[in-house]
DNA sequence: GTTGCAAGTTAGTGTAAGCTAACTATAGTT
DNA sequence: AACTATAGTTAGCTTACACTAACTTGCAAC
């Protein structure tokens, strides 16, 4: 089985996860910036994810996961940070890495990811 | 790097080189059989395809992959399976592992393919 | 020689997701 | 109070890429 929502929604969400690590609260802008695109897409966005409940938005505009925004948000970053550990492990270039992963990472279902999770326990393990 | 042209078009002509050796000749119509296209949508792409040279396509409607068209198609087919032989060897279903490898052949760069080659490569030769 | 299918093309539609431009609203500064 | 900057929204544009519907063209069969 393939991931759930759409892949733009997908990174919009593991953003606002991020975000909400390094800032105090989270805005619009701020993901803009991370992102670089252009507010008025990310208005849009943001629309489209408090539609769908992945999101909840204040008055004064902070944005905030609801659970089941969250559940997305860490899946995909937990895709994120393994594709990007294995790939620099091997010895691509960090930045490439996490384009990669970044990719990968809305594409991947459920099992291969798993299968490819286990594997890397496994290595670990051996060592 | 990321690879060269889009997502869409890879696709095409990576269909074309499969077909090319199952059928002796290959149609629009054996591509939108093969990908569950419409026809009138695989006519669009061959056009662009034609376009951008990478297939040349004769009076009879026969399609053949230009030099160009060939390296690229190539090049997804030998990443297709690649990635599906990892996954199915891994465990993953073989449906699933080819469903995956179809996405992840168009979005990972050069460098983490060889990588990951070059490590699938050194596993083999250990056992 | 008209009928009819198979293949290909063309025009126009829909959706997704970015963009620019222009607007609103809020808050801080002089 | 007026000016300015920041944040957010809205309308409308663009591109990609599939779709349907309708047309053309060539061959084959009666």
């Amino acid at each position: 089985m393939r991931t759930f929502i759409n892949e733009s929604a997908e990174n919009y969400l593991e953003t606002i996860l991020i975000l909400s690590k390094k800032l105090p609260v989270v805005r619009s802008v701020d993901v803009a910036n991370e992102l670089n695109f252009k507010k008025s897409s990310v208005s849009i966005a943001m629309k489209n994810l408090r539609e769908k409940n992945h999101i909840t938005v204040t008055d004064a505009g902070y944005i905030y996961l609801t659970d089941e925004g969250k559940a997305i948000a860490e899946m995909i970053l937990e895709r994120h940070e393994f594709f990007t550990d294995i790939l620099v492990k091997l010895g691509v270039d960090e930045e490439i890495a996490s384009e990669d992963a970044c990719r990968i990472e809305h594409v991947i279902s459920k099992e291969s990811f798993q299968a490819l999770k286990e594997y890397a326990d496994s290595k670990i393990l051996n060592k």
